[in-house]
DNA sequence: AGAATATCTTATGGATACAATATGCAATCG
DNA sequence: CGATTGCATATTGTATCCATAAGATATTCT
């Protein structure tokens, strides 16, 4: 959770490869590692204290993850995503998480209930402080996992888990430029209910709508940032060289 | 001239790690490395004439795709997929398929129309031949593979195929025990024939059926063909060679 | 003799060293 | 003055070598 970016953190049970593997993709996910960031093997490795050779299993696992792409003899860097790639993830997303849930509702307990309340509760005093934006994908993960985790599905889950991982930076920038967070909260709480009551149908539909919504509006926000910036680029009132 | 500003001019050359990742993932689905058994590093490097880093970097690849499990300080193996793990995988491919099926319908051309025949006649032509019953797996797969070229989802398109790859080598043993392939064939005509008529709501239950069948079908073969091994195990039959 | 343990073997994991490739800069030529 | 080519540097790619952990075999003690 607390950044254990400390130069001599052991991971002892975990291999190497694994271990900076995790390390990267939180990083990426947060936003720490920008997009366009080209992923330097010698600075990881020195950064981890370790030698290059688990730093590039690493970055071959996250390029099959989705999450980095590799170009041979040119290194790897952070994709940026085009408003057609959020839209299907979104879609991506739409259609796997209401199946798991389906699956999952019968077995969720009383517990799973109540951690998903937590994050809820978590997720409201952080709204406040903008400053923490970076938390807020990370916390809506983790109350659509909670609500999954009893589905029993594990290839099925990893997916879901991959395909949120490529699209987490954006979530938290919908949820930060459209002022979608109350929303969501208010659907958290609904699904959340729903699940409860075990009506699954409604569950999952509410699910689906919620997700679509994100999806939807994210692009929006996405493709007016891009004409803004086209429109920037045009007027760029650069001084040549001297 | 300006061939350099052409994208795809340059020779694809393709890095190590990758084409041994290319050349092991084509002999796991066809069988050719048998469940269970492990990858050593050293063997497939001097195999392919490389060193084990390359190959090492293969296998994490493949381990991301979930072909392979490996396990730290142990080595990597191909997993014996379990009833359940094969019932998961077919309903991942029955929600995403015809998904992705109704999205490249409208865009599918005559020429993906007739080398989707061309598939289908092959197919056709290689069913008298058990011994080329390795090749049916990847007829079918590739049948598929056009019919969802259009959609122009590659997110979408690389998961399925991920999970189409985990499980083809069960799908020909689906076909060849329980004598699925005519079914297989007929079902394959009669999408392809939906989808020249632009047919897309019934082109994608068929498909939708097509793979629960195959699947729930596969299913029994695997159950019924763990109980018979345990009872072989009691009296030791001869090596199958396959 | 059987079980627990020590030792040896084999394969994996990781680091250093070296080779190949790309990128940026400078010099040269048209 | 611009473009092109050659050179220098930085980064990626691969191989060889050493360390470590799991597995197998032999040995010893009860």
């Amino acid at each position: 959770m607390d950044l254990e970016s400390a130069p001599y953190s052991g991971i002892p049970r975990q291999s190497l490869p694994s271990a900076v593997a995790d390390k990267l993709r939180e990083q990426i996910i947060r936003g720490e590692i920008p997009e366009g960031a080209q992923l330097r093997q010698d600075a990881i490795a020195t950064q981890y204290q370790v030698s290059r050779i688990p730093v590039r299993e690493a970055l071959r696992q996250l390029d099959a993850e989705g999450l980095i792409a590799i170009v041979p003899n040119r290194g790897a860097i952070v994709p940026a995503l085009s408003p057609s790639d959020i839209g299907e993830l979104f879609s991506i997303r739409a259609l796997l998480e209401p199946e798991v849930l389906k699956l999952s509702i019968p077995h969720l307990t009383e517990e799973d209930f109540s951690q998903a309340d937590a994050v809820l509760r978590k997720y409201v005093s952080e709204l406040r402080r903008q400053e923490h934006v970076s938390a807020w994908g990370r916390l809506n993960w983790q109350f659509h996992s909670i609500l999954y985790s009893r589905a029993n599905q594990p290839r099925f889950t990893a997916i879901i888990r991959n395909v949120n991982n490529s699209g987490e930076r954006y979530t938290r920038l919908q949820l930060y430029l459209t002022h979608g967070v109350q929303r969501a909260n208010e659907e958290h709480h609904r699904i959340l209910e729903l699940c409860r009551q075990r009506d699954i149908a409604a569950a999952c539909e509410l699910l689906r709508e919620h997700i679509r919504h994100a999806g939807d509006s994210l692009k929006d926000v996405l493709q007016q940032k891009r004409t803004e910036a086209q429109v920037a680029s045009e007027s760029p009132g650069r001084p040549s060289k001297s």
